[in-house]
DNA sequence: CTAAATGCAAAAAGTTTGCAAACGT
DNA sequence: ACGTTTGCAAACTTTTTGCATTTAG
């Protein structure tokens, strides 16, 4: 079963309705070898889709990250960036080009244990990224 | 010598304008129990500066956190929220009501150390917030 | 005196919303 | 058929910019 099969399984199970527009933006999100913008996945989609509509991206971007199909990755002012990788990782930024990295490293668990003993909390997950110079961005 | 005393003669010793609007925007921000954002710190200037532009709110924290005296913490469409504390801690954000918290938590090193290693990535800070519900907002 | 900061208004950028027409189930 | 999604335009929010006036050093 290949990840948009999967995927798709899943949108059925939680009662998603199964557009074209959406299953266009989320095959492109998992072939994505990038994390893109809702700009740029407009743009991608508007090679397929001419009369497509921001708001059709940004609506289903918005549902498929509801139903766990996608995340968003905020950056400040800057625009979200969409990642069809919802698997737990860590994320490393270029503070130059902005380039996002995946970071593969075991899960900080510890810190969530910590937390929910030394506040009154109810942890339901974290965020890291690491900040940096890329190789093509340093002397 | 006061927080505000020393963030002054730290601005003096960079060049920075001591400015009547600028150094309430500090006070404020260094007398702050919480993490307001621009247009929180717009209003409590209002009080005090009736005729005090949201542009000059936006200049002096950005004059600020370039220099090294507030952190900028931003939170993907929300607006921004701005620290006065600039000593390296991590942040517990609840997903219910917005509350942040600081963590004290001893830095990751480790973490820079591995991508240096793994990644050819010159690392220059980390970012890490923990999500979840505070007291207050869990049955 | 000179360069930077202020206040104002307008612009910019990203995202959301309202609505009629089209579509999925 | 029904309610959801689409596409369009307009609205909205946060932040930035341009510019004349004022202020700090």
């Amino acid at each position: 079963m290949s990840k948009l099969e999967d995927a798709i399984a899943k949108m059925k199970s939680s009662n998603v309705r199964i557009t074209t527009q959406r299953v266009a933006v989320l095959e492109y999100l998992l072939n994505c070898e990038f994390h893109p913008s809702a700009d740029e996945i407009y743009k991608a989609m508007n090679t397929r889709f001419p009369s497509i509509s921001r708001a059709t991206i940004y609506n289903n971007l918005n549902i498929l990250c509801e139903n766990g199909l996608a995340r968003e990755l905020t950056f400040g002012n800057a625009p979200s960036r969409f990642d069809g990788n919802t698997k737990d990782h860590y994320h490393i930024i270029c503070n130059n080009c902005g380039k996002i990295a995946d970071l593969q490293y075991p899960l900080l668990k510890e810190i969530e244990v910590f937390v929910e003993q030394i506040a009154e909390f109810k942890v339901s997950h974290h965020r890291l990224d690491i900040y940096g110079k890329c190789v093509t961005c340093y002397d």
